[in-house]
DNA sequence: TTGTATGCGTTATCAG
DNA sequence: CTGATAACGCATACAA
């Protein structure tokens, strides 16, 4: 026989100690009710409760500023209430923005975000993967994934969806984002006509859809265009600040340029610094040209041209897609307007 | 009696449907042993297992893709692994910074990192802790907490530490950061020998605590320097870049400054642009100096002088202070160096 | 070494 | 309308 054989409401449940918060055992016994009255009562809709109980039951749990355990709930409901976002780089300003502006409206819903950065890295966001998985998310969001082993496996068991990037092998998630390509085409030949000169391109890592497409998009409308772009102006880029730094001096080094189109503005703004350390005026010698519109480039970078990136708009349309999935639903992603920006 | 009367090990479960993750006792059946043992087995150091057992254990865990559930877990152990971060201002990038270290060190624990915005207001504030209290997290870090109703009764009541910025009402509550008030009286006073000229001030709001200390520093020093500053020479701002360019508009609009000291980066930027509008060239015509050093500076304002937050060590030194907290001592928060950055 | 049983805090079902 | 109780997934004290 069990040690403690009485029921546990018979049990002398001593006073809490002060740290410890009030349980729905709490509340009952100080209303003098039972739990089960208690959950109703706290849980409109769920059930019928006499308004005088309701009240006695609303008094206790204020005096004893009681607040529903989040976990016990999730595991009886098996719902958490809880989204989880992934993010591939903290440098992007554009990134967290959309990260703030998910959590604002997430926060309305009465829910939570937990908050993982990948890096840009399989092996770190395999480790988001699991500890988002075992926390049993209503939802991932991802702020431009990358491959990895568990991402298969996990689109395939919760509701995900890709924000700014798709990742190829796993085509059916939904996407929220540009059409990047047509942007970077349309970017190129609007701005092209201004340009009188050599043109130079630093692009971002293929292994990312995004930048592969925004890629390809400027370099087939440059040929349709019959705008010769010589193969050792094109060269390649993590999307980091730094990394933007670095092609320009390998591009400025052997010769010169009078326009870069950029894989994002990270790029740019390494791209930007090094032109003025070889005294080159921006955009007064040389034009730049980005990719996001980072919120701050109108503040400290009203030299660049880009594409505006609609984040605020991205957040809501990721959003309303994860409910669509939460529904059962199947959800298409979408697939939004970007705005010119030129200087 | 119950309806279900037979113990839940002979209730013949159902398979799972594929969505619903595996749990311990689907581990448990495959591999023909107790849950118990499962347990023991997957969490190395709570009891004796046979090599044997647990090879059969990790077998069929693998096999199933098992991760243990978190609020199970969270439930039976009262420890929910999961922090919560509170951010006042989505667009300051070094708060954003601070987030993502956090993050990245709270990650490596194998913890999570719940993320809520407070945008600098009480009753935002007060929904973000209501939320974090219901889930339990095993601690709070506010980068940049206000005044809040809930504010005394959580940091009461859980383990708290304020970075960058102290609540006042609060006081016994760690704190890391800089010594404001004399990072702002050696800047000034450094600055102030190569300036020569009429100097503003334009300062954050004073119910900040460390907006305060920078406006008093910057104040105290020049009256001791007997630098005048006349009274509308220093003007209010909240800490956005916007207020920082209606701030400028204000001051440049009946006279003129060499130099203008600033709370914090972000409304320095204000402050440049409208200066560039104005036609005025930063630093030749006028100097600018900020407080912080945001990340981008270096690369997109140079022209800024600014003070340099360690934000990398907030992050560790925060952690730190947590974790002491977490082991029931109390701890003492840090006063971290800072650098002057000038131009 | 292994298994059984209990409880963590909650909600839902069901009997009263 | 109310109360008793099972169940969610897990860890652990205790029995075997």
């Amino acid at each position: 026989m069990p040690k403690n054989a009485g029921s546990k409401h018979n049990t002398p449940v001593a006073e809490r100690s002060a740290g410890q918060p009030a349980s729905i055992r709490d509340v009952a016994r100080l209303a003098g009710v039972s739990i089960s009255s208690v959950s109703r009562a706290l849980n409109p809709g769920t059930g019928k409760v006499s308004a005088a109980t309701r009240l006695r039951v609303v008094r206790a749990a204020e005096e004893l500023r009681y607040s529903p355990n989040h976990f016990g709930r999730a595991l009886r409901s098996q719902n958490t209430n809880t989204y989880a976002f992934v993010l591939s780089s903290i440098q992007n300003n554009l990134y967290s923005a959309v990260a703030w502006e998910l959590e604002r409206r997430i926060s309305e819903m009465g829910a939570g975000m937990l908050i993982y950065t990948s890096n840009e890295d399989s092996a770190t966001q395999d480790r988001c993967l699991e500890d988002a998985v075992s926390r049993q998310v209503a939802g991932l969001f991802f702020m431009c994934a990358v491959e990895s082993d568990l991402l298969k496996p996990t689109v395939e068991r919760g509701n995900c969806v890709f924000i700014n990037r798709r990742v190829t092998s796993v085509p059916d998630v939904p996407f929220v984002g540009i059409d990047d390509e047509a942007a970077a085409r349309e970017f190129f030949a609007t701005a092209a006509r201004r340009i009188d000169g050599r043109i130079a391109i630093v692009h971002g890592p293929q292994s990312s859809d995004t930048s592969a497409k925004r890629l390809r998009g400027f370099l087939d409308i440059a040929r349709e265009l019959g705008c010769d772009i010589p193969e050792d102006a094109v060269v390649g880029s993590d999307l980091s600040i730094e990394s933007g730094y670095t092609a320009a001096s390998k591009l400025f080094g052997s010769q010169s340029f009078d326009a870069v189109f950029c894989g994002n503005d990270q790029i740019a703004y390494g791209v930007y610094r090094r032109c003025r350390e070889l005294g080159l005026q921006v955009p007064n010698d040389v034009s730049l040209f980005g990719f996001d519109d980072n919120p701050l480039n109108e503040w400290l970078a009203p030299w660049l041209s880009t594409v505006r990136v609609p984040y605020a708009a991205f957040a809501a349309a990721s959003l309303d897609t994860m409910k669509t999935l939460n529904q059962g639903k199947s959800a298409p992603g979408r697939i939004l307007p970007y705005d010119l920006v030129l200087k």
